[in-house]
DNA sequence: AGTGTAATCCGAAACGTTTCGGATTTATGT
DNA sequence: ACATAAATCCGAAACGTTTCGGATTACACT
């Protein structure tokens, strides 16, 4: 059977009250009776039960997460190492993550009602956003503290804390990096124009050409998907119509390994007569050969960083949006024919 | 503020009792009644506290996993890929989970007394295990239901449900693969000798050369880190001593990455006069040159398993131990000279 | 008319904790 | 001695829900 305080009183001789001051610290407690509750709790093997503690409106010290629908994470690891990160921030600030998924595959509202309105956590961790998204409209209501991982479209207000990462920035860094090697043709290949980061990476590349004084071709640019095949394809597309071509952007590690291989076949060197930078820091980037030049955003530091500022908001309820963009590093290594 | 059942009371004109008992549809209210007060529950956006019912002694539908200390874990992605299975298969069955990590880095006995003990989780899902595993103690003690992933040491009892890899196995597949096509001299790059699970492998490779009828040779093995560059300097190691070899079996993808790249720059040319095997399946495996044949043993399905497994045991409360044992898939690319 | 039964509803207690306000005892200052 | 303050303790109410046992009404059957 449970122990309650009840049980611990009896056996000490104390009352519930005095005993529930004396386990939680209270000063109006007398040290000795203090010790004595607190051995005797230690002996019987005493936990609090936690549902009756926050029945008094106390905290939970518990985070919320809801994943997106399983078809959107399948096939990357993106939320596995988030997860991964806020599960040990989290644990650092001595608070518990509750996760959940919607078992239809949408993201619905009604799990953020159950878990907010169910008072099981002390703020929410949204992942994924949409336009007029319904849970960042429901959260603002029921005042609920959270924190968004991305932003919402750029025509969007976004009254709300997120963080973000500047991809704009990454590709810039990556492009500049191939200028300053010295190359003259550099193509980009990019993600589908439908993802809401594209834009952002082909700004970034068309600026560090701008502040180069370089022209932006639009023939340098080809589309694909986020793999090694797409990435293959495309730099054979770009190779094929410029034969000056001696350095490509991948805008994904895969497809920046896909290019490699096309290059190689070609019989460039990649690393000499040849320059290709990715993007992510897969473990394979470091393990291609030659070693993939790429840009890593710490998706590990991204959920720490989350959940370090959820639980700040949390504690201290801020009257301002902290709004972060995560400035993500290059990576040099030999494939872009720097130092390699 | 909250919407209490009191508030839906006093709205509709019915006792707290009868409204509580409409919710949760039981038969002994009249159909428009229960109609009315639904709307009317539904009108002011009524949740249930999830604690206060919890307090009852109902089930809290969540179940509970504690992280490994992050040392553990920073390098490899098994638990991200692990919680994520858990996730999904938990959601599938209408449970949450509640996961929580030792912010001191060790997996320590007092979070599952929090959880468990503070009536927060049905159940939990055991992560690594050790030598007289003071958690597994206490959960059986407390009756709280439980299931491990992975065995204990061989000389202990295994009193308790778990599902754990078969890894002899998964390294027997592909020792015999490697034999069926042909190959006389069978090398093996073996992770430390102090990890659980290489007596295991070191048996399946020996297990399919007897079989087969050939001679196991100690001086065909060699050990080596779990890492790309381990593989390397261990298939070094063994094409140095015996020029015959035509194939290695590597316990792990990225040491037969790293041999790969040994063998080739010896001039070999891998999946034609040599063949290579690993060991998990990583993604940069089926993007290597050639494709790696490997042995997999989905990280996800074990999650979903786990999952599965432990809610059956708190809803069924079985005498019986589910001991489960997973077969590994061998995936035959390229590397190993079938069909590539 | 009286009895039994089904349908519908509700009051009060219970779950285990915290908190509010006060009670009792002991020490302090004059 | 006397009022005042400090130290230590406790009873009762509260948090929001479920459940136990019974109450009330309506209706059918002898």
């Amino acid at each position: 059977m449970r122990i309650t305080l009840k049980d611990v009183a009896k056996q000490s001789g104390y009352s519930v009250t005095t005993v529930s001051r004396a386990l939680n610290n209270y000063d109006d407690v007398n040290a000795e009776t203090r010790a004595h509750i607190m051995s005797i709790a230690d002996n019987l093997g005493y936990q609090p039960n936690l549902n009756a503690r926050q029945l008094q409106g106390r905290k939970t010290n518990t985070i919320g997460l809801v994943m997106p629908p399983p078809s959107h994470t399948r096939d990357d690891d993106f939320f596995s190492l988030l997860i991964k990160g806020i599960i040990y921030e989290a644990a650092q600030h001595g608070y518990d993550v509750l996760t959940s998924a919607d078992p239809q595959g949408k993201d619905g509202l009604e799990i953020y009602q159950r878990l907010v309105g169910g008072q099981r956590v002390d703020g929410m961790i949204v992942a994924r956003t949409y336009r007029k998204d319904a849970r960042l409209a429901y959260l603002s209501d029921v005042d609920c503290p959270f924190i968004v991982h991305g932003r919402t479209a750029p025509d969007e207000v976004n009254h709300f804390h997120y963080i973000d990462v500047d991809s704009q920035r990454g590709i810039y860094l990556a492009t500049q990096h191939l200028i300053t090697q010295g190359h003259q043709h550099i193509g980009i290949i990019l993600p589908m124009a439908s993802l809401a980061f594209t834009p952002y990476r082909l700004n970034g590349y068309k600026q560090a050409l701008s502040e180069a004084g370089m022209p932006f071709r639009e023939d340098y640019v080809v589309h694909g998907e986020l793999t090694y095949e797409s990435g293959r394809v495309g730099a054979g597309q770009l190779l094929d119509q410029h034969a000056d071509m001696t350095a490509m952007v991948g805008c994904n590690d895969w497809m920046a390994l896909g290019a490699m291989a096309t290059v190689t076949a070609r019989g460039y060197t990649v690393g000499e007569d040849f320059a290709l930078t990715g993007y992510d820091d897969v473990p394979a980037a470091r393990h291609a050969d030659p070693p993939l030049t790429t840009v890593r955003s710490s998706i590990h530091d991204f959920g720490e960083r989350l959940t370090r500022q959820l639980i700040r908001i949390i504690q201290e309820r801020p009257t301002s949006f902290y709004q972060y963009l995560h400035q993500p590093d290059l990576i040099i290594r030999a494939s872009s024919g720097a130092g390699g």
